[in-house]
RNA sequence: GGCGCAUUCGUCUAGUGGCCUAGGACACCGCCCUCUCAAGGCGGAGAUCAGGGGUUCGAAUCCCCUAUGCGCUACCA
């Protein structure tokens, strides 16, 4: 097992669409294992389907990784020696391996159309027999296939060796053994001249040097075509990892379908890297017993494909959430402080004067730290310090809270008129607490029966930051205006 | 249908023959703290290790069978 080589990994998506958890999830592994062992880390666009090409991917790829921390050696905008790193444009090298496998006897030109090839399956499952191709080209000589390759458009098949059995060799998942007799002649050169994944692959992975190639299970039962493609082209094989699929609540893979969602909506939904790179690194690994809370520092230096585990993960939300508002609390407060600025711009009302009132912010940002768990969380909770009156809200609001509606105008009476009488030069925290402790006596209620009819009065929800704080933020003017509004919306 | 993989608390997982009357984390429940909501602290419930056969003095751990789930079965990756 003991190779000399430097470890060198690679993800290699293919642009069509925005790259989803699952997907980069094997971007996490595989960089992670590089790093650990000090190894590189390639980035290769597999953009070799013309028909789901989509633009902006590659851009949405970078970004992703970007967005973790997830660095690459070589690669889209770094370069590197084995240039280009787009599989479209290294097309004469599949069709120097293609011509190889032909000449060798190992590969052949397939004339059958789309028509055939689905007449064929037809008649297959009506005979309740295994589909694949029937090897009808197989047959064709050296000559005639030359021949018709200047007239007609082709693919290349691989002659797949049929007898005996491939074995795998899965860091994973341990020796795996196919029966050749159930293979079939598959695709490795598209008649747009374009390879399909098997041949891609394998020609790029042995072109780049790539030791440890990693990729999701649903990539294992291809594995005997890649391995015999290394056979018949003398090339010597990666170790393979094939990494446990990503299930949605549903238990099915997880698809746009089953839960899934692009990664860089998790960005947009207010989730941190931090969270989302322990979230992900756990999701069929583990370090040890016991921890559970792990830095990108930690998992470069620790993380081992040999703790990978085979089964199937769920993808659990709230444990995303967790991490989050964990890594949210652990933010240093300067840190802590752009991160509301930024989202109060983006997420607060257009009525709000920009930029946001920093020292505001600064204010609030304490209070706010444990009561989130997502940055998309900050500006609802924040917004009633912008605004003369509180967000709006409905007068029930408060009688849920304080199910009589004359108690509760006795309270917002009783709590306008003590504050009213703090003169502004003293409205601080500690006089107003006292003052609304105060409460407790003329109105015979616990502060904690009554005070919930304030927080609605003054921020227009029943829960938000420490009420105290909130009305020396508001000021002594905003903070009687809203409690008189609300003896208004009650009579 | 065929082939392949998987199967430990609801979820992510620890566990590689005796340390397991199965450990940790999330979620859940209770108590404490408390101006709301959180956060935090403490505690609780929760897995006869899919089921059945073996092997062994001894099995979650090894073998076999069954069941279930998932994946693949394209000129998509």
């Amino acid at each position: 097992m003991s190779d000399s080589r430097p470890v060198r990994t690679r993800y290699a998506p293919s642009p069509t669409g925005d790259p989803h958890v699952g997907n980069i999830r094997s971007a996490l592994f595989s960089w992670a294992y590089a790093r650990s062992q000090g190894g590189q880390f390639i980035l290769r666009i597999e953009d070799t389907d013309r028909n789901r090409l989509v633009e902006t991917s590659t851009d949405a790829i970078m970004e992703s990784l970007r967005w973790l921390g997830i660095d690459w050696d070589e690669g889209p905008e770094v370069g590197g020696p084995h240039e280009p790193y787009f599989q479209s444009q290294r097309l004469p090298l599949y069709q120097r391996a293609a011509s190889q496998l032909i000449e060798a006897g190992r590969a052949y030109r397939c004339f059958c159309t789309a028509e055939r090839l689905e007449q064929m399956r037809a008649a297959q499952a009506a005979a309740k027999q295994p589909p694949g191709y029937d090897g009808l080209c197989r047959q064709l000589s050296a000559e005639e296939s030359e021949a018709r390759s200047k007239a007609e458009p082709f693919v290349v098949r691989f002659a797949m060796r049929r007898e005996g059995q491939t074995v795998l060799n899965d860091l994973v998942r341990g020796q795996v053994v196919f029966e050749n007799k159930l293979q079939d002649d598959f695709v490795m050169l598209k008649s747009d001249g374009y390879p399909t994944y098997h041949l891609g692959v394998v020609v790029d992975d042995t072109e780049m040097e790539i030791t440890n190639a990693i990729r999701g299970d649903e990539w294992i039962s291809s594995a005997p075509k890649h391995i015999q493609l290394y056979e018949a082209l003398g090339w010597t094989p990666p170790v393979w990892a094939h990494l446990p699929l990503i299930l949605g609540p549903d238990h099915k893979k997880l698809s746009k379908r089953s839960g899934d969602t692009a990664l860089l909506d998790y960005r947009t939904n207010g989730y941190l890297p931090a969270a989302m790179i322990n979230f992900l690194a756990f999701l069929g690994w583990s370090l040890d017993d016991h921890t559970s809370i792990l830095s990108i520092e930690e998992l470069k230096q620790h993380f081992d494909l040999s703790r990978v585990v085979a089964n199937p993960a769920v993808f659990d939300i709230d444990r995303l959430n967790f991490l989050n508002g964990h890594y949210i609390r652990a933010m240093g407060d300067a840190e802590w402080v752009e991160t509301i600025a930024t989202w109060c711009e983006s997420g607060l009302p257009a009525s709000v004067p920009r930029p946001v009132d920093r020292p505001v912010i600064e204010q609030a940002a304490p209070l706010l730290k444990e009561r989130i768990a997502r940055l998309d969380e900050i500006a609802p909770m924040v917004a009633f310090l912008f605004g003369e009156e509180a967000p709006e809200y409905a007068p029930e609001a408060i009688l849920e809270r304080v199910p009589e509606r004359e108690v509760a105008i006795r309270v917002l009476e009783t709590a306008a008129e003590r504050l009213g009488a703090v003169p502004d030069a003293e409205w601080d925290v500690a006089r107003i607490e006292a003052v609304i402790r105060g409460l407790e006596e003329p109105l015979g209620l616990k502060l904690r029966k009554f005070v919930p009819a304030l927080y609605v009065a003054e921020m227009g929800r029943a829960q938000g930051i420490p009420l105290f704080d909130s009305l020396v933020l508001l000021g002594r003017e905003r903070s009687l205006r809203r409690l008189r509004t609300a003896i208004r919306k009650l009579g």
